[in-house]
DNA sequence: ACAACACAGGTCCTCAGACAAGCTGAGAGG
DNA sequence: CCTCTCAGCTTGTCTGAGGACCTGTGTTGT
């Protein structure tokens, strides 16, 4: 079965995510010796290049090593808790509705436990993203992306804001893709402006259900665009 | 400078450790392009594929990224953090809070979507959770969580399961501690039996509020026993 | 003067072919 | 039975040729 004639991703990405997956459901165990490249390729339906380039990304995912004269042999099954290339790899919509239950959740700790060095910081940061508004796309999402940051340390869990931090650059890619693609900043240079102030005043009140309301409004409205970029 | 002409190693592998060097040693920061690929080539002193390759290598860990059309970018100078390390480390609370968090929504999104698969996968869960309580501590505990995975398996978020299963080790070897400290299973050997039941059926029946409901009530128990292990 | 368009040059992507270097197992020879 | 040679496989490396894509520049139209 050869890979899809269009290509929606390079063809060595869907070589190599196509050797992944049999290595991580087992098909491949550890220790076996894959198929000859120029046998690999014709199964693939692609050129003997692009496979050793496929098999090269595995390599540098530490999933398989290559000998020589040999062979290439599967020498884990799992890259290594890879969380930024896990999240990379998935689907922008996984990836955003899981922010959206942490966010969302995180806000109604926040409004419960914020102390006033939070409050200061959240509205620091809600200033950061107003200035931010006169500058580029990428400027713009790291200060819109700053004040989530500030929301979640509010919760004054660790974990919580360790989990946000491993999402941020994941998020900050797409969205700034998103933000580009859609054009949203042309007719607006500060988009949500509104809503994130009232987020930050529900905090700042200690209104639990408010937060958590007007944050999950907010990245729906996200998550719908991204269900259909084009507008 | 060419790279050494007799060869050690693949020329390969010397070219992505050359180049990673450059990256984790900060000449080359995140953002940064890199040359192009015919100038890399001239540099190390290599053929083309090859440092085709080694880029390949250095994506598959994470390093950097090709853009068709733009270039080669730098993303990230380090290959992945520790986090289970970080979980093991972190306050049992407030690694229990996320996972209250994660899997309270979780439960939500499963009585949305779930198939007969998955309500299959949940009752054979049950099940087993019902006859490990005829065994020892670890054991039971390992049901459970193996009941709790198909719950979030359910949700059919990909992220969302590995998030859980990221958390799980950390879960398991404290969870254990805790039923063996607290002698939960001495006067009944299978506590919360009910409670899963009422679950897996408000899943299936796809009640989104009781799933919540009733996962928050039981996870809260848990929790409250965390805040104070002396009993 | 300003905005929209067309284009050229650079970039990565893919393939095919060729030869070199290294390992492995089958067979010849002792 | 053991050892050695070698043919045939494997991966490693290079070259040349297009194709697809992005970006900045210059032109054109208003």
């Amino acid at each position: 079965m050869p890979l899809a004639s269009l290509r929606p991703s390079p063809l060595v990405e869907q070589a190599t995510e196509r050797m992944r997956a049999q290595i991580t459901e087992g098909e491949w165990p550890v220790g076996t010796r894959l198929p000859g490249e120029n046998a690999l390729a014709k199964t693939l339906g692609v050129g003997r290049s692009t496979v050793r380039e496929a098999l090269r990304a595995l390599a540098g995912a530490g999933l398989v090593q290559a000998r020589q004269g040999s062979g290439v042999f599967v020498i884990a099954t799992e890259p290594a808790q890879d969380w930024p290339g896990r999240l990379r790899r998935a689907a922008i919509t996984d990836v955003y509705e899981v922010r959206m239950i942490v966010e969302t959740q995180a806000a109604r700790l926040a409004a419960e436990r914020r102390t006033e060095e939070d409050v200061a910081a959240l509205t620091a940061a809600l200033a950061g993203r107003e200035r931010a508004a006169a500058g580029d796309d990428a400027a713009f999402v790291d200060a819109d992306i700053a004040l989530h940051a500030a929301l979640v340390a509010a919760a004054r869990n660790p974990v919580l804001s360790d989990l946000f931090a491993e999402f941020a650059p994941a998020l900050r890619e797409r969205l700034i893709d998103l933000v580009e693609l859609l054009g949203l900043r042309e007719h607006e240079r500060n988009p949500g402006h509104d809503t994130h102030a009232a987020l930050v005043a529900a905090v700042r009140e200690g209104d639990k259900d408010a937060a958590e309301d007007i944050l999950r409004t907010e990245l729906e409205q996200t998550l719908a665009h991204l269900h259909r970029p084009r507008p």
